[in-house]
DNA sequence: AGCACGCCGACT
DNA sequence: GTCGGCGTGCTC
């Protein structure tokens, strides 16, 4: 047992991104272990804050006598095991971000990033006498409360980080004009369960169905050799409906017979209440579900579980992954090629890449699953690093869809200006004759509700981010990036004219279409604005499943694993509206975009037909997804990727520079890019930029971007250290550079 | 992040 | 002179 602890203290700031050097008091020198929570008194008033041991250790690294004690353990604190500081300390180097964020990341019980507890300044006075207010600190020189009345005269209620981050403003100076009276300062936090409280007769357990003689093949060989001790990385490619869920659940009751431990990864917006029922039906109470939305409390019961052994399996999205399993040995990744399993916050992680790294470290084996795979896996696959299963035929009694694609252009010509095609209409009339449901499914990616004049074309702008405000059904205008609010306008501000109007969100201006050309038609709307509410998004799916509608009209959300038998239309309504973004992945996202939503026809021994309307027949993304023809399109997408140098063909790192200022902002990453391209000239990265980043400014923070590409990750990682080090000697205080490594979206 | 120190302008 | 806000630097 040593004299001293390594402690990293809870401030994620790289200024004290590194450990302090505690003394143990006697107190607890048995007691005191590697990963345990501890208060320490830190900085010149001692403040007790709170920390994390990572080490213990006999050597003193600092003045003895200026080393202060530690000061107790931390209360009901979640202790973070030798292995989770280890692959904290991997996603740090790996991904690039502070000791102390990797941590909380490793830690998810701890108040992460998600359970949103936001803090807004809100003014206490009317925006009149906050003005008069400003203006009185103006005279007494008091710059920075002048400031901050003045923004909050203009909107009464600001988040907090906008504040410091915007103006400089101290948390003293905030603290002053709280206490005298001027703002008051309100958390936001908003929860919710995963779980169903009361649990009806559908909640009973219920038998295993029989496999299909492939999906018997693939359960068994992945087992024979776990059994024999190897531990690898599986791919389950299944088409839509071929049953790839049926295979996860078999091998999870094999890993229970032999005591083992699973992790279920899956998107969270496929997370719903069918979801869990199945997996409920099959194991009971040995399921434990994970949700961003749960209370620190709750995820802490259920993690605490997971330790004990009370529970086999975890299902969750992203986060699940740091479950404390003690006999972990499976992780599956349903749908692997989801966006949303790379972490958008630091350390940008990849929940793949992660599983991975765990899977080695504690012994345990690796199963991806999708329809479309993500081109990193089946490429792996094809070097023979992972282990391919092909899963090819939809379960008894579906069938693929009937597709057709219909080229926009064509029935433009014909004078067909409206957003069904001539085809689509005949096919929707059919099925509303025969008494069969229909799906439209909207690609809405970039389509804002945005706010523009029709007489000018000025387009209602965020003062603090450089993007559209968007209408909301209240009639605000809302900042999507930092949630600046403001009445809607009546008049054009730029030319006063009186027409300035909000462009409808796509899908609600289909409905109405719907209703007009199908006045009999029962129609079901589905997006961000009528799922606001808990429930919703279950009541409108019931709905449907329940037909009490006959068309469901969505966003991305209604594509997402829902089996609707009675359903034999897709109509997919603006395929290529993802195909346009500067963006390299935008041809794979639109390829599994179409394709998973065709997968929703025809899932019955009903037939099934879908209808793809596009402006871009040709486009290989448009005409492999018709065809559901995964490997050709693969096929074409790499060979573009490789001569191209993008990811899974080479690597390639987003470096984000966050500046308060605009032009240091370009000073700095002009300044980082040169320094890159100078230092390592003989390794021949390829650098794109730098320039300002797609949405050049949030929250009056300035965004500039550049991308390194190379065949080397390792080089990569080189390369991003070397940077860091760098940025630390510049002292670029009022910067932040955060790195993405094989980012999923351009910036 | 948050606390103390020290600079600098305003007021006695 | 002295009071007090605001920027700067340091924290085992």
């Amino acid at each position: 047992m040593g004299r001293f602890a390594d402690v990293i203290v809870d401030i994620s700031h790289e200024k004290v991104d590194r450990p302090f050097q505690y003394i143990i008091p006697v107190s607890l020198q048995e007691s005191l272990e590697i990963g345990m929570a501890v208060n320490i008194p830190f900085g010149m008033g001692n403040t007790l804050r709170k920390g994390y041991v990572i080490d213990i250790t006999d050597i003193p690294n600092f003045d003895v006598n200026k080393m202060k004690e530690i000061h107790s353990l931390v209360e009901q604190g979640v202790t973070v095991k030798e292995d989770a500081i280890s692959l904290a300390w991997w996603m740090k180097e790996n991904y690039g971000s502070t000791m102390i964020a990797a941590l909380k990341t490793v830690l998810p019980v701890k108040t992460k990033s998600k359970p949103v507890v936001k803090k807004f300044l809100c003014c206490q006075v009317s925006p009149e006498l906050a003005l008069e207010k400003s203006e009185e600190f103006l005279k007494k020189h008091q710059n920075a409360k002048a400031r901050l009345m003045q923004e909050l005269a203009t909107q009464q209620r600001l988040p907090q980080l906008l504040v410091t981050g915007k103006l400089h403003i101290a948390s003293s100076t905030i603290k002053s004009l709280e206490n005298a009276g001027l703002l008051s300062i309100e958390e936001e936090s908003s929860y919710r369960s995963a779980l169903p409280k009361n649990r009806d007769e559908r909640w009973q357990q219920q038998k295993k169905k029989i496999l299909s003689t492939n999906q018997q093949r693939i359960v068994e060989e992945i087992l024979q050799s776990y059994e024999k001790g190897i531990r690898e990385t599986y791919l389950i490619h299944g088409i839509t409906g071929s049953g790839k869920t049926e295979v996860y659940m078999e091998l999870i009751s094999h890993m229970i017979e032999m005591g083992k431990q699973t992790i279920v990864l899956i998107p969270e917006i496929a997370l719903t209440y069918q979801t869990l029922l199945r997996f409920y039906q099959r194991f009971g109470d040995k399921v434990s579900v994970m949700n961003s939305k749960l209370s620190p409390g709750e995820r802490s019961d259920q993690f605490e579980k997971a330790k004990k052994g009370e529970i086999d399996i975890m299902i969750g999205p992203r986060s699940a992954l740091f479950t404390p399993f003690t006999k972990l040995g499976m992780i599956i990744i349903d749908e692997e090629h989801e966006a949303s399993y790379k972490s958008e916050t630091m350390p940008k992680y990849h929940a793949r890449e992660v599983a991975k790294k765990i899977c080695e470290m504690k012994n345990a084996s690796l199963v991806l699953g999708s329809a479309t795979p993500s081109l990193e896996s089946y490429y792996a696959a094809k070097e023979n690093k992972i282990k391919l299963f092909p899963l090819k035929e939809r379960l008894a009694g579906g069938n693929l869809p009937h597709v057709q694609v219909v080229d926009l252009r064509e029935e433009l010509k014909n004078g067909n200006r409206s957003i069904f095609s001539k085809a689509l209409r005949a096919q929707l009339e059919d099925r509303l004759q025969k008494k069969q449901q229909s799906m439209l499914f909207i690609n809405r990616r970039g389509y804002a509700g945005f706010v523009s004049c029709r007489a000018c074309g000025h387009v209602m702008k965020c003062p603090h981010c450089d993007v559209s405000l968007s209408e909301h059904r209240n009639g605000q205008l809302v900042c999507h990036y930092c949630g600046f609010e403001m009445p809607k306008v009546t008049k054009c501000p730029k030319c006063g004219s009186k027409y300035i109007l909000g462009f409808r969100a796509g899908t609600q201006q289909i409905e109405e279409l719907l209703q007009k050309e199908f006045p009999t038609a029962r129609v079901l709307r589905m997006d961000a604005d009528t799922t606001q509410n808990k429930n919703s998004y279950e009541e409108i799916l019931s709905k449907f499943a329940n037909e009490e509608a006959d068309i469901l009209v969505g966003t991305q959300m209604i594509v997402k694993g829902h089996d609707f038998p009675k359903v034999t239309l897709v109509g997919i309504l603006a395929a290529d509206m993802s195909l346009h973004l500067a963006d390299y992945r935008s041809a794979e996202r639109t390829f599994q975009l179409i394709t998973q939503a065709a997968g929703r026809a025809g899932r019955s021994s009903l037939p099934g037909e879908v209808v793809i309307q596009t402006y871009n027949p040709e486009h290989y993304a448009i005409v492999h997804a018709a065809n559901q023809d995964y490997e050709n399109f693969y096929e074409e997408e790499i060979s573009y990727r490789e001569v191209m140098m993008y990811p899974p063909a080479a690597h390639m790192i987003a470096v984000l520079i966050l500046s308060q200022d605009e032009l240091t902002g370009v000073a700095h990453s002009k300044e980082l890019a040169d320094y890159v391209k100078q230092t390592f000239a003989e390794d021949r990265p390829y650098i794109i930029g730098p320039s300002a980043a797609n949405v050049g400014k949030i929250s009056d923070v300035y965004r500039n971007i550049f991308y390194i590409k190379h065949t080397k990750y390792a080089k990569l990682i080189n390369i991003k250290n070397a940077m860091e080090n760098f940025i630390k000697e510049k002292e670029w205080n009022a910067d932040t550079v955060q790195f993405d490594f094989d980012p999923m979206s351009a910036y």
